[in-house]
DNA sequence: TCAAGCTATGTTATAAAGTTACATTATAGA
DNA sequence: TCTATAATGTAACTTTATAACATAGCTTGA
């Protein structure tokens, strides 16, 4: 488990690398899965993923247009439907925002914490929580196919 | 427990009783805070509370005009944030949706359990699955303050 | 009791997020 | 190369949420 994959990315750390690991990560994906990477799928992923901190479909929008011509919300709406499809871009719904996947296997659980200082968020992917929300959940006589787990806080680095 | 505290509603089960719980409790969270339930307020949580599936804030708004006078958006979000504030009312950010509390104590973490076949939300509570996630955002050195977490998927009923 | 300060509500406008519907273009297979 | 499907373009629009400022209503202490 690398500073990459798992966490927070430490201060510093080699964010372009990091772009690249996704980005091939996501061709792999695409012909295991015989979808299309189109170049625009690949810039919106390549937008999610040069931030560590989530952004909202404007926000992508508004890179889109300043590196190329106008493109309008349902284009990246679109992108973001594929690319959260293939497992590569995960929504965290309490922000409104998206964020790129930092995991290789693009079937898993993830949790989110979401640190309210920095904006940044980190995958947590914890099997122990998933499962427990699945004993729980079956339980209740509840059959889960999707689980979204946001938590808010305060980072390592922003916590003093 | 009684089902109108946990898990999913039983069907047909006494739900003019369990709004005046809801209520009367609300009563008592207000008294307790200091902090007053204004006729707005009470008739926000009694449109909210009167629904086993989440409402959205204009679903409310649309109550309240039919119910008299009109209103604006902000009104019902401000009576919202109010009775969020107070632990009386959830709001659930993967539908963009609120939903009464049916705890009584206004302090605890819970999870949501929404039915995608008949749109019917139940409160789990599990303290396993708070402590859980506590524990793993923890040992990621993140200091956690909020917990959102919403599974979807096939309750009992539905689930033939 | 009444005035000052706070709390709650009213009013209007606007921002932000997401979708519908239909036309056009590109790509992969037969 | 023709055809079916997938992807993108274009325009309008819906839904969700907030900003900014005005008014009204409580409450508390001189």
């Amino acid at each position: 488990m690398t500073a990459a994959q798992q966490g927070f990315p430490e201060r510093g750390h080699d964010h372009a690398a990091c772009l690249l690991q996704i980005l091939s990560n996501a061709e792999a994906v695409c012909q295991q899965h015989k979808v299309r990477l189109t170049p625009q799928r690949r810039q919106v992923l390549e937008i999610v993923a040069g931030s560590h901190s989530p952004l909202g479909a404007y926000d992508i929008l508004e890179q889109m247009d300043s590196s190329g011509r106008r493109s309008a919300p349902i284009t990246v709406y679109r992108a973001l439907d594929f690319l959260i499809e293939q497992g590569l871009v995960h929504r965290l719904t309490s922000l409104n925002a998206f964020t790129a996947c930092v995991h290789s296997d693009s079937e898993h659980i993830a949790q989110f914490l979401i640190c309210r200082a920095c904006r940044t968020v980190a995958e947590l992917k914890s099997s122990r929580v998933a499962q427990t929300i699945q004993q729980d959940a079956e339980h209740a006589g509840f059959a889960v196919d999707q689980q979204a787990v946001e938590v808010t806080g305060i980072c390592r680095d922003c916590g003093v």
